[in-house]
DNA sequence: TCTTATGATTAATC
DNA sequence: GATTAATCATAAGA
């Protein structure tokens, strides 16, 4: 080990006698082995010895030579098999991340994402409320701060990232005299560093979206606060109950409309009919809130057109409407709706019902729809 | 604060 | 899947 280090030190550090011409065959040999047996003798000895003998092989004219095949041959053993195995395909998981942060408006361009967001949130939800624009300025401020930290931590994480892979590559780079490296080898070092700070970057994706869904799922809960509708959305919907009251049930079509028409969705329409008529078919059945405060009315006991009595609650309801609105007519004209069949049998169906009636209570554009429990 | 009205949800039924 | 009936939760009014 001794005697390639006090040959290389006998030519000299820094003063090499002139290199004999280079020949092929064992002279060569020798002198490559003779650098191989310095640089694992530098690991024995103290560091200026090292530095002194660093320099040396530095200037060695066979180093670039010997470098070049070392490089070569880390390349063809490790790297290869390595680098084979590093072109992985994108992460399914960070794709999904980045799908929803693009589809959440918290990454890529900013496209006014939160109202886009909120105003998707709101149709899924169905609600049209007064206060929904509220809500949606509240919606997008979170999201906007959510955007705003996200892209500060990724620009932070990508300056870091830059700055530490220059340093590792001026790090291999100052290596490379001392010892040999690829541009490969660079090149994976760098492939690992982004790779690592990719996984971080992805936990930042992840947090981000957890807080995107917590965000959205508050906004959705509190869109689901009840809200009474507007005035004219539950005077259409009185209209469409009370002109079919013999059959209150709409087709697919007809809530459609209905629901165009409240700016509602056709399940909050849905659920209005199945409220209204369960409500109605029960005031109408305890007779209660119905009742006529005034007795002996003229109606009470009256027997219908079709030979149905009038209840009291259409009796009151004719006091409102008879001959006026748009079912004043039809109700002069056609049946009445009789809560003694729909008691004996409890279905909507089978009560001999109005082909058109009033609300027991009140018009057709009343703003409440039924009455209490 | 209490009561009532009303939209939504849920389980059962058809 | 639509509807009923019961119930919940909350807005609105007294």
């Amino acid at each position: 080990m001794d005697e390639p280090g006090r040959l290389l030190q006998a030519r000299g550090a820094g003063g090499l006698p002139p290199p004999p011409p280079s020949e092929p065959g064992e002279p060569r040999k020798r002198d490559l082995g003779e650098i191989l047996q310095q640089i694992m003798a530098i690991t024995d000895q103290s560091l200026d010895e090292a530095q002194a003998k660093k320099h040396a092989l530095n200037c060695h004219r066979m180093k670039p030579a010997l470098f070049t095949v070392l490089c070569e041959i880390k390349e063809k053993t490790g790297l290869s098999i390595r680098s084979s195995q590093e072109e992985e395909p994108v992460d399914p998981q960070l794709m999904r991340l980045d799908n929803m942060l693009l589809a959440e408006g918290v990454a890529g361009p900013e496209k006014g994402g939160g109202s886009a967001a909120a105003a998707a949130a709101a149709a899924a939800s169905g609600g049209v409320s007064p206060d929904n624009s509220i809500e949606h300025s509240d919606y997008r401020n979170k999201l906007a701060q959510i955007r705003q930290i996200y892209h500060a931590e990724l620009e932070k994480y990508e300056q870091a990232c830059n700055e530490f892979t220059t340093h590792v590559m001026n790090l291999l780079r100052e290596q490379s005299r001392t010892r040999p490296v690829a541009p490969k080898e660079i090149e994976r070092m760098v492939g690992i560093i982004h790779r690592k700070f990719s996984s971080i970057q992805m936990q930042l994706k992840q947090s981000t979206c957890e807080a995107v869904m917590i965000l959205r799922s508050r906004f959705l809960d509190a869109r689901r606060k009840r809200r009474n509708f507007s005035k004219q959305a539950t005077e259409v919907l009185n209209e469409y109950f009370y002109s079919h009251l013999s059959n209150p049930y709409p087709s697919e079509e007809a809530k459609e409309e209905l629901a165009k028409k409240c700016g509602i969705t056709i399940s909050q329409v849905s659920n209005w009919f199945g409220n209204k008529r369960i409500r109605y078919k029960k005031n109408i059945g305890s007779g209660g809130s119905f009742n006529l405060s005034g007795s002996g009315d003229v109606f009470l006991g009256l027997p219908g057109l079709n030979g149905d009595t009038y209840p009291p609650a259409q009796v009151e309801s004719l006091r409102h409407s008879m001959g006026q609105g748009p079912y004043g007519e039809g109700l002069a004209a056609g049946q009445l709706y009789s809560p003694r069949d729909m008691r004996a049998n409890g279905g909507w169906q089978e009560a001999a019902t109005p082909s058109s009636a009033m609300s027991p209570t009140e018009g057709p554009g009343s703003v409440h729809s039924d009455t209490s429990n």
